[in-house]
DNA sequence: AATGAATGAGGGTTCATTCAT
DNA sequence: AATGAATGAACCCTCATTCAT
């Protein structure tokens, strides 16, 4: 019980084709965060020092690699999530920290991801994740809210959004040293989801399941 | 006298051209809120309803298209943080309504020119529209700070960029209802700029000026 | 006798119209000679100091443009061998004058008729302007040929196809100082034009006719 | 030992990619002879039989072709000059030749590397081919000129120059059968070119370097 | 008659993806 | 399995030509 069971039906890789594809997913983590997901594939597979017909071996469009980055980061974002529940400390603190820790993990990845659904956001793995990311996130939430130190007209989806906004990277590759506002940004977001709220939120709480549908 | 006085040096377009030229800029404005500034010129156009050659004619290059875009909005948006100080409400209303208004004036198609500052933002005329939009902005941010309504550790660079970045629509057409949250986020957000600060801010508060700086 | 008859069905132009329609030839010529026939037709229009439509009433396409053009130095080369013919000179000597006369009114204009003799080539018109060309070379070489001076073994074609190439100008814009070698080169063939012939020509001698002949 | 070296930084091409590059070298010679330096790219692709972007992987753009073009055909012509040297024949056979010779080398592919020199002329390696090119035509015209054959007033870019112009085709697919009127002309060239010298050129002698500069 | 404006087609170049080594 | 090479489709921009004033 507790470690989720892998389907085993793929192939185990040889180790230098496992080191290519965690090459390949970092590279394009980092590029999709600094140039925007319709980076050239050709560059993708340079920054990660294979060529480029490799990367589609792994990937077979641009599509999946973005489906897989996207799994990858959700992962370590729900990692931190829970990093930040079990370590203990005050509940809006933990908050606090979750949520620049997403920042820094590239949530801002997610954003392809979320934006064509239709064309990944629908896979079973990826709802899976997603529910798994919710889960963690709601937990972090939910002790918040309980001790009464976060608003409780927000949910899920409203974090998720508006902290995946705010750390979004400016198309183009200007404002490199634009990163530096972010955190800003994210401790006003965060003053303003404290309780008690200061004023009415116009619209209704979101939960990840409300981004997903479609219209 | 009586007749309205035109700069000589611009040739008054013909009634169908200037017809087409603000078609163009409405049609791009939208389309960089929505797809980034990397549409497809002969997209631009053809939500325009003109010929490609037609929007060349009007815009030479892409980088005109985007510096006159960002111009148009910026005068609206001057006009509205203008509106929102005379209309004398209370001063942090005031600065509500504003980025509200911001938002539905597209402010986020301002992103292109923010991120690629090199091309465009250095123009004489960008940044005087930037400077007359940050004293605008700045006025009421001040009024709001000095009746104790606004907390003092942010400048207008700050808001703008955080503004911006909750406003820009996902890429893709995805999420069509998303928009719904947008106001939502502004307002979590201003319910973070209220005094009193509810806690300290990373990094330092930043002006437009700082935003166009090279790194 | 005398002076050729001139068709009269064409309205007579307007003052000014005339005027436009010289101006454009005379810049049409200049840019065909400087940058080759395929200037952009604005350019041309720019350059004659009238608009793009203008150019266009009086010339209704590019093949219309370069045909009249050529009949223009046709007929201004026509009256260049005419001259050196009358004056009288020593008959080497008439012909010299005309070779470098000819590159002076731009014979390499010609050029683009040649070339795309399908188009305009065969017009009665081009025929006839070529035909009197053609006459009035004939006569200077005939006169260098029996007085001795002329090689025998070359004809009409040979020489205006030799002195166009001379003359035209390299493509692009470069070598704008290369004017100055042309009438060495000129002057080089001349002195392989006389006689005694220093060596045997292969082929054989070319008329204007079989210039204008499809293979 | 055995191996033949080769310069390392250059990695060795694939066969096919190797004799693609050589098919396209080919191609664009003959068309920027036939029909000059701005044929579609999309056509010389077609007429070397490969897709377009396989040009442009050999070739990232138009002046890199131009620029290889040049490089060969100088150093083919270069080794006829060298051949004609060696065979030991008269001098001033030998210099004819190797006129013809270039003529049949399409020496005419030089053109638009002269008329754009700005563009590729500067390049090391188009200077040094160049000087090379010149240094092996002028032994062949040293030797000429002091067997007392070849008239003193003329130097190696009068030469190459009026080559160059006397070869080049007409521009438009006109004229087929007009290459069997070139060799005449050269002919008549030549013919001029023999000492003792009949007349006085004006102007001075040019070297390639002279048709480099810039005005 | 003259003009500024509009347009579709075409050429240069890039890129996602497939193929051959 | 990994790679360099090849390709067609797409996009930016220009230009000849037509249209509306």
């Amino acid at each position: 019980m507790g470690r989720t069971t892998v389907k085993s039906h793929e192939p185990r890789l040889r180790a230098d084709a496992l080191r290519n594809r965690e090459r390949i997913i970092s590279a394009a983590r980092e590029m999709f965060v600094e140039q925007g997901a319709d980076v050239p594939m050709d560059e993708v597979a340079r920054r990660a020092g294979v060529g480029n017909a490799t990367l589609y071996r792994h990937f077979p469009d641009r599509r999946e690699l973005i489906h897989r980055v996207a799994l990858h980061v959700m992962e370590r974002i729900t990692g931190q999530a829970d990093s930040a529940l079990t370590e203990g400390a005050d509940a809006f603190e933990a908050l606090r920290r979750f949520v620049h820790a997403a920042a820094d993990e590239r949530i801002g990845a997610l954003c392809p991801l979320i934006s064509q659904a239709g064309d990944t956001g629908d896979h079973p793995e990826t709802v899976e994740a997603g529910e798994r990311l919710e889960r963690a996130i709601n937990s972090l939430m939910e002790r918040a809210r309980s001790s009464g130190q976060l608003r409780p007209d927000i949910a899920v989806g409203d974090l998720i959004v508006a902290v995946t906004q705010l750390t979004r990277p400016l198309p183009g590759d200007g404002c490199a040293h634009f990163d530096g506002f972010v955190h800003r940004h994210l401790q006003l977001l965060l003053d303003g989801l404290r309780a008690p709220a200061r004023s009415e939120l116009p619209g209704s709480a979101a939960t990840l399941e409300d981004l997903r549908q479609r219209p």
